[in-house]
DNA sequence: CCCGAATAGGACATCTGTGTCTTAATAGTG
DNA sequence: CACTATTAAGACACAGATGTCCTATTCGGG
């Protein structure tokens, strides 16, 4: 059905898109294709209408949160070393996961509960095996490791601090309000 | 310059805004309108454009946030108590403070270093007094409370928990990625 | 209760974004 | 190199938002 370099095009549309949306919410299709080199009826061409382009955008970012989940191997370890393995991941990635910091919650995908379940499925190790806090339930570790990633985003984008610091502070924050103790 | 009645209704605006944009960046004058159970060509009079309505939120949120920081007494106590009083009074008024979490950083105030100086001052005495963890700096400090106040504010769109329940974890996560040990 | 202040409701021109097409140019591939 | 797939560029109609204005109505303070 599709090319080499239409599978291209469109990736790199959609890129765009989280980069210029993600900066501004109100931006045009025509900012859009100009951020990805592209004209505008190359936009229209792969996404009928703006709603298809960021239901497209969000199916994108979930594919990729799949992947760069995977990539923490959640099985490995203790519930806590997975954690944060999850963690230095999406931080690492927090140009495609940021994604999700502007969902005004109705625009959020229906279902999206993939998030949840690979982070409740390591915390409840976590819980199991001691080495997170049982007092935190799994949906608020969940809440709370997106909303640190979310204040390190912020804290990327105004380089007070180098990335490497933003990341080990960042790190550190997540492993003290989980662990036990 | 301004009746009693301007005054009440323009507060009813801005207070719309903040709902309704908060929900929707895209959200015409017409629904904010609405939203006040006022009729557009009124909003037109109060704020001569959308830009100055926006900047009108963004100055109404930032008076209002210096009126909550007062409220938490700042200089009393030990530093940790003044951050947790601080925290608790925030997140009672996510409905007005919330706004900063939908400002995609260039609409940001220019200026906006007054909640930095408050928590920094807070953050600061704590580190003075040994009650706030010594490795993290004031700025993260802040970050960490607003990242915190962004989860929790997202926990309370979708009532999974009662809003007690939320405030808890709120404080309790703040309390221990900040308190030393 | 009354009069001025404030608002509702709507007309109007304008502007921007959107979605659809068409044609010429360009790119990639066999 | 040749041929096809893909794109750029722009015209077009349309919808919605915006900002300005005016008039009838309602509100509220004295």
């Amino acid at each position: 059905m599709t090319t080499p370099a239409q599978d291209r095009t469109r990736r790199t549309i959609l890129l765009a898109a989280i980069r210029v949306l993600g900066s501004n919410r109100r931006a045009s299709m025509r900012e859009i294709g100009e951020a990805a080199d592209v004209a505008r009826s190359t936009v229209h061409r792969y996404f009928a209408d703006r709603p298809a382009l960021e239901a497209a955008v969000g199916s994108f970012v979930e594919e990729e949160y799949g992947r760069i989940a995977e990539n923490a191997r959640p099985q490995d370890g203790t519930g806590l070393e997975a954690l944060m393995r999850l963690a230095t991941e999406l931080f690492d990635r927090l140009d495609v996961v940021g994604w999700w910091f502007l969902m005004p919650e109705d625009e959020q995908s229906p279902d999206a509960p993939e998030e949840d379940e690979i982070v409740s499925a390591i915390v409840d190790r976590g819980h199991a095996d001691g080495s997170i806090d049982p007092v935190l339930p799994s949906a608020w570790v969940s809440d709370l490791l997106w909303s640190l990633l979310y204040s390190a985003n912020a804290h990327t984008r105004f380089p007070r601090h180098t990335r490497g610091e933003v990341r080990s502070l960042f790190l550190h924050s997540l492993r003290k309000s989980v662990a036990v103790g």
